[in-house]
Parts: C-alpha cells; sequence; structure tokens
DNA sequence: AGCACGCCGACT
DNA sequence: GTCGGCGTGCTC
C-alpha cells in the first residue's frame, strides 16, 4: 500500500472539470473507480487533468473501488476525449462518458467473453483417448483437430464445461490465448485502371497522416478500393477503422468485409447492439483482437492500439454529426484522430461536402477520382428535366414521367419513383375555410397514413386519427394535399394497373425483416415500380433500374436553410446513380417548374464540380461555413419568449467579448415548435477558429448564469459547426 | 443529470 | 396533523 494522496477523477455530470478523491491505491489515468458523489455511488475514471483549486484536504472523499477487469484506458483515447470536449465546450466528464460503452458507464463490474481457447497439452497428447462415453471421446477428438473455443466445445456436446474441467484438472489440456491467424484474402474482382491508379496513390502513404478524398461517381467501385487497401493495412499487423452512415451499415456491408477476409475478426459497432454486444466489439478492438471495426459514428472512438487507416465512407452524410448532448461530427473527429495517430485517412463520396471540397480547393486534402463506373458496360444515365409549369399534372405526375413508366413496365424494367420529403408533406386541409392539419405539439404538419387512418407527426411522434369533419368549420369534404408516399403510390396503382408497386419508406423497413423481405423482392425481380423517400438516395444496391423519376425537387432551392441546396444536388446526383447500374442505359426524370437553376443545369452535365464552385462562391459571399466558421447557441422553453429572451440577454452581455465574432439572433428556429417545446437559437461567425473558439470559452460560464435565473423549464446548448439551422 | 431539502396545498 | 407537488442548490 503506498501512502495516501489525491487523484483526480472524471464522472458522467454536466460540470465542468473533475472532482479531487483520496486513494491510497496506485491509480493512473484511465482506470475506472467507484466513488461517493453527493448522495450517491457512481462509476467514474481517473484522469491525469489539473486538480482545481481551493478544496480543503478535509472536505475530501475516497476512492471506494478499483474496477480492474480491464486496463486502463490507453492515452490516446482520454487525449482525444480532451479534444472533444475542448472543441465542442461540453464537460470533460459527459465527454468520456458519450464515447465508451454503456456497460462501463455503470457503477457495476462488466464480464467480459474468455477468449482463451483449449488445446491438449503434450502430456494429454501422449496420453490414451478416452474409451467411454461418446461426449468425452467426441471432444477428445475435436482436441486432436485442433484447439476449441468455448463455444464449440459447448457445440461438442453440453457436458462439455465439466469434463474440460477435469482434463484441465490431470494436466490433459491446457486454456491458452488464441493464436493469431494469418491474414486470408479472398479472391478479388480486377481493378479498372482508375481504381488501380487511386489504390496505387493510397499504398504509397501508408506510414503517415494524410488526408485523401475518394470522389468517386455512384456506380464507380469505391468499396473495392477500400477493400484492397485494408488487405495491405491488415498485412502489415495494423487494424483499420470504417465509418459509415447509420443507413449503410447493412448485413450485405458486413458480408462483404467479413467475406473477402474470412480470417480476420470483423467487429460491428452501432447504437442499437445490447449493451453486452457492444462492450465485447469495443474489447476486441481495444485489445487489438479485431482487425477491421465497422460501424457508425460513435465508433470514432474506439480505442484500437495498432490502428493503421480509417475510412470514412459517405463522409457527406449528415449522420456523423450527433444531434444532442455532445454534439461531435465523426468526419472531423476522424480526421484530427489520424493526424495524432498519424495514419492516413480516407473520406470516401460520390459527393463530397463542401467542407472537404474547400480542404481540397486549399490543397490540405488530396483528391483521388474515380469517374467511370466500375463496369464498363454501365454508362452515366441520361437526366433530363420535365417542365411542370407548362403541362397539367395527374396526381403530381407529368404525362411524359407517366408515359415513361408505362414503356419501362412494358419492358420488363424496374423503375423507381423518388419523392423528396423535405419541406413536402400530404397533410389534411379543408378547402372552405383553409384549416390544415397541424402538429398541436409542433410547428410541423402532420402527415396523413392512410392505410391506418391515422394522422403522425414525422418530428415529434405525435399521432392522433383522421377527423372526420373540420375541426374549424365542420366541414365534411377534407382533402389530403401534398405528395406522401402512400397516396402516391394509390395514384400510381390508378394509372399503372398492371404493375407490381414497392414503397420503400421509414414505415414499411422499421423492422429488419421487412428491409430483407424488399431487398429480395427486389432483386428476385418482382417489382416494377419502386416508390421511395431519402432512404433512396443512399448507398443501395437495387442493380437493374432504368428508370428513375423524381417528383418534388423544388422544395430545396426554397429553403431557408443554406445548406438545403448542397443537399438538393447531392441527394439528386445520388439518385440518378441508381439509374443504369448494369448493361440498359439508365434514365432519369426530374420534374422541375424551375430547370434553368444552375442546379439543375449541374445536374443535366454531371457536374458535381462545377456546381460545388458554385456553393463555394455563394458561401463565401454570404460569409458561411466553411469559408467562416460558425457555433450556435440554441434554447428552448415552454413559451418562445423565454428562450429569446434567455439569448437575448447572453448577446448583450456577449458583445463585448465578441474579438472578431459576429453575432446574430436571437432568432425563433426554423421549426419553432418541437415536441411541445419553443426553440430559438443565437448564431456566432467569425473568420477564425481561434477567434470563435476564445470567445466561446468566455460565452460557457455566462450562459449558464444567465440560464440559472430562468429555471429548469429553460434548456440550452452549444453546437459548433451546426449542421442544421 | 440526479438527488435532497424545503416550503406550500388537499387528504387518510 | 402529513403526503407529495416541484423550485433551488449542490455534487470532490
Amino acid at each position: 500500500m503506498t501512502e495516501e494522496r489525491a487523484v483526480q477523477v472524471a464522472v458522467d455530470v454536466p460540470l465542468f472539470g473533475t472532482f479531487s478523491y483520496l486513494t491510497h491505491l496506485p491509480l493512473t489515468a484511465g482506470q475506472r473507480v467507484r466513488v461517493p458523489f453527493g448522495p450517491r455511488r457512481v462509476c467514474g475514471f481517473v484522469t491525469n487533468e489539473i486538480p482545481a483549486e481551493g478544496i480543503e484536504a478535509g472536505r475530501l472523499k475516497r476512492v471506494e473501488l478499483l474496477f480492474d477487469e480491464l486496463p486502463p484506458l490507453p492515452p490516446s483515447l482520454l487525449g482525444m476525449v480532451r479534444f472533444a470536449a475542448d472543441y465542442y465546450h461540453h464537460p470533460f466528464g459527459q465527454t468520456l462518458f458519450t464515447a465508451l460503452p454503456g456497460a462501463l458507464r455503470a457503477d457495476r463490474a462488466v464480464r467480459l467473453n474468455d477468449e482463451r481457447v483449449w488445446q491438449l497439452t503434450p502430456a494429454g497428447l501422449a496420453k490414451e483417448p478416452p474409451a467411454r462415453q461418446r461426449a468425452r471421446r467426441a471432444l477428445w477428438q475435436a482436441l486432436q483437430d485442433g484447439p476449441l473455443t468455448a463455444e464449440a466445445a459447448r457445440a461438442v456436446s453440453t457436458q462439455a464445461g465439466r469434463i474440460l474441467a477435469d482434463w484441465l484438472a490431470d494436466g490433459r489440456i491446457e486454456r491458452v490465448d488464441p493464436a493469431v491467424a494469418p491474414l486470408q484474402v479472398a479472391p478479388a474482382p480486377l481493378l479498372n485502371d482508375e481504381q488501380q491508379a487511386a489504390l496505387d496513390s493510397l499504398s504509397a502513404e501508408l506510414d503517415a497522416f494524410v488526408p485523401f478524398v475518394l470522389h468517386g461517381i455512384t456506380g464507380s467501385g469505391k468499396t473495392e478500393v477500400y477493400l484492397r487497401l485494408i488487405e495491405r493495412v491488415l498485412a502489415a499487423g495494423r487494424q483499420v477503422l470504417l465509418l459509415v452512415p447509420e443507413i449503410n451499415l447493412t448485413p450485405q456491408l458486413i458480408e462483404r468485409f467479413t467475406g473477402r477476409f474470412p480470417a480476420t475478426r470483423v467487429v460491428m459497432l452501432h447504437s442499437h447492439l445490447a449493451d453486452g454486444e457492444r462492450l465485447n466489439g469495443w474489447v476486441d478492438a481495444w485489445l487489438g483482437r479485431a482487425g477491421i471495426v465497422i460501424g457508425t459514428r460513435l465508433a470514432v472512438f474506439t480505442p484500437l492500439p495498432r490502428l493503421g487507416l480509417i475510412v470514412v465512407d459517405e463522409e457527406h452524410d449528415g449522420s456523423f454529426k450527433q444531434q444532442d448532448g455532445l454534439r461531435y461530427h465523426a468526419r472531423d473527429l476522424a480526421v484530427w484522430r489520424a493526424s495524432q495517430e498519424r495514419v492516413p485517412i480516407v473520406l470516401g463520396s460520390a459527393t463530397p461536402s463542401l467542407e472537404t471540397m474547400a480542404n481540397v480547393a486549399s490543397g490540405r486534402y488530396r483528391r483521388l477520382t474515380l469517374s467511370r463506373r466500375a463496369h464498363d458496360a454501365a454508362r452515366l444515365p441520361a437526366i433530363r428535366l420535365v417542365d411542370t409549369r407548362r403541362l397539367k399534372l395527374v396526381e403530381g405526375l407529368a404525362e411524359p414521367v407517366i408515359a415513361a413508366l408505362k414503356a419501362r413496365v412494358a419492358e420488363g424494367e424496374m423503375s423507381l419513383v423518388f419523392i423528396n420529403r423535405r419541406g413536402f408533406a400530404p397533410v389534411v386541409a379543408c378547402h372552405e375555410c383553409g384549416w390544415l392539419s397541424g402538429c398541436p405539439r409542433c410547428s410541423a404538419k402532420l402527415v396523413v397514413h392512410l392505410t391506418e387512418r391515422k394522422m403522425r407527426c414525422h418530428h415529434c411522434g405525435w399521432e392522433e386519427a383522421v377527423p372526420h369533419a373540420c375541426p374549424d368549420c365542420g366541414n365534411v369534404d377534407l382533402k389530403p394535399l401534398g405528395q406522401g408516399t402512400q397516396r402516391l403510390e394509390a395514384a400510381l396503382a390508378r394509372l399503372l394497373p398492371e404493375a407490381r408497386l414497392l414503397r420503400i419508406d421509414r414505415d414499411t423497413t422499421r423492422h429488419k425483416a421487412a428491409w430483407d423481405e424488399v431487398y429480395r423482392k427486389v432483386h428476385a425481380g418482382e417489382v416494377d415500380v419502386l416508390i421511395g423517400t431519402q432512404m433512396l438516395a443512399k448507398g443501395h444496391d437495387f442493380g437493374a433500374l432504368s428508370l428513375v423519376t423524381v417528383l418534388n425537387a423544388d422544395g430545396g432551392l426554397y429553403s431557408a436553410d443554406y445548406r438545403a441546396g448542397e443537399r438538393l444536388f447531392a441527394q439528386l446526383l445520388q439518385v440518378a446513380g441508381r439509374a443504369g447500374r448494369a448493361e440498359a442505359p439508365g434514365e432519369v426524370l426530374v420534374q422541375t417548374q424551375w430547370p434553368e437553376h444552375p442546379l439543375y443545369q449541374a445536374l443535366l452535365r454531371h457536374d458535381f464540380d462545377g456546381y460545388a464552385q458554385v456553393l463555394l462562391d455563394e458561401r463565401r459571399m454570404a460569409g458561411f461555413p466553411p469559408v467562416q466558421h460558425q457555433a450556435m447557441l440554441r434554447a428552448d422553453a415552454y413559451e418562445l419568449a423565454m428562450a429569446s429572451a434567455f439569448l437575448g440577454e447572453v448577446r448583450e452581455q456577449a458583445q463585448p467579448l465578441a474579438d472578431g465574432v459576429l453575432l446574430s439572433g436571437p432568432a425563433p428556429a426554423l421549426m419553432v415548435r418541437l415536441a411541445n417545446r419553443e426553440r430559438a437559437q443565437l448564431v456566432f461567425e467569425a473568420g477564425s477558429r481561434a477567434a470563435l473558439h476564445a470567445f466561446l470559452e468566455q460565452l460557457i460560464p455566462l450562459a449558464e448564469r444567465l440560464a440559472k435565473a430562468h429555471g429548469r423549464a429553460l434548456r440550452w446548448s452549444l453546437d459548433v459547426d451546426p449542421q442544421e439551422m
């Protein structure tokens, strides 16, 4: 026992700083402990943070317990947490706890899988095989064939546990760590010359921090380039972190990696895992047993002792930004991590974010381009704009679009009807008095689901029955307004009576089994027309789509969110990329009332770079990110007035501190009402990151103090690099 | 965030 | 008399 001393412990509370405790244990940074905290006991982590001043030694409590099932968290993880806490101005303790799997956050010991395997000792090999009992003979035979995992032993016999314990006791067998399996690589398709060139450039920089952008059009075979690069990293005995958007973490993707590297442990990490599963995957990565970690944004924190490469697939995807608590951007943290650990990082996308394009333009990132589809036969689709100003619409569909769909159905080819639901909803309206089905808790409109005769709020989840008459004037002739997927499905069924339709949206794919069924039907050729929303703009491979139609793209041109244009353009390029993947040349029809808009003109030419430049110039003129840096103080309360009043006070007192920082607002949020609360925001903009952060440093204590006066009804949070207005 | 303490309204 | 509503303050 060493002498008593003080250590700093981080706990999961919204307070800046760590807490001092006495201990006689030789504790080091990263160890998990139990400490008394107020009237309760909580789990905490020892840090090497500088102790706060001014706490009398007499008031210190003692560390109660060390949880030593696992080694201390590595310094690299604590370093990344420190960086994230500083950058996002979030309490260190809470930042650390969001970086950890749930099982390590609780005030109790964890149980880990025993990874060791059973194998025969030399003494055991020399012994006679057991003569009696089927179970003993079978187990003995299995051990002759090689080491057995606990799981494999149980599969041989339910008696295995007892028998193996006997044999262990008499020295015939031993329990050892499994040998590291040599890398195995399944046969891979050939690369085209562009893919090969990209791979060569990437492979030349495996020992340093180099940020790459792999800009490859849909169908150009980015994943195959990742796989070849990953093979080289694994062959060098190092680990790979692959971050993917929530929606892309599919069994098909995982199978592609496990299929290519059958002897390599591939760990999947995402928020829907059970606590135990997530912990085991995390620990396998941490202890170096897993070669590849594939996960959503939370996986960016996974400790990897032999990290050799980070890949962020679909780096433009919004799901990399967390929208509550620690509002981190996993892509940005991944770039920071790669620089710290001196490994290359690949940001892959068909439509890179403007942030990334700006870094390419400034020379900070190196761009590699895949401009052709991997299969030579697959050509880029021809895009046509259908000007709906001069055409009569039937149920929201223009005549040329209906005709094109009919033709494809007649030829037995699959089409996709894409609806951009952002800013558009099938609401119930009264044509007598103008009443609309608004959500009682939000400023959103309720969306009709005809099959269930319900109206549902897609923002807060509120649900109610479709009324029989107008609640305001009693008119019984209520009509659905706008275009929802369900209503469109009904219209298409009438217009294309011979077609087999399949609707894909959050309702039809909520359950995994339903999604598998959708996938099976599409690939079995049991579908003529797919109908769907945003989900379809993501990277799913639906095979032989020959026609893609987009019905209501214009919404993105009118949005108050300055990023809406960027998102719409990316979404249209992505969804157009669904067409013509196989031998059939694809066609894309976009209905619009504004065909001369530069966005559509760039789309016609498949000109991503050109329009990205237009958008970047616009951002420069307007002083928006990525040219300027932003942070946003968000506040919500039962009444907008309280949120605005708080932000107004903050603005008034923060103004003198703003050196090189522009304050705007407070303004009501774009979606003012959300789940019975009303929201407002105050925006800070600066040309220099350092100036912005120096300002935010002073802003936090100010906001804390001013918020206190409004009581618990007022909630606030700081969003650094906000993605949504 | 939790949790206790504390000070006012309707009940066995 | 006291059970319990949630405003206020503190956590090494």
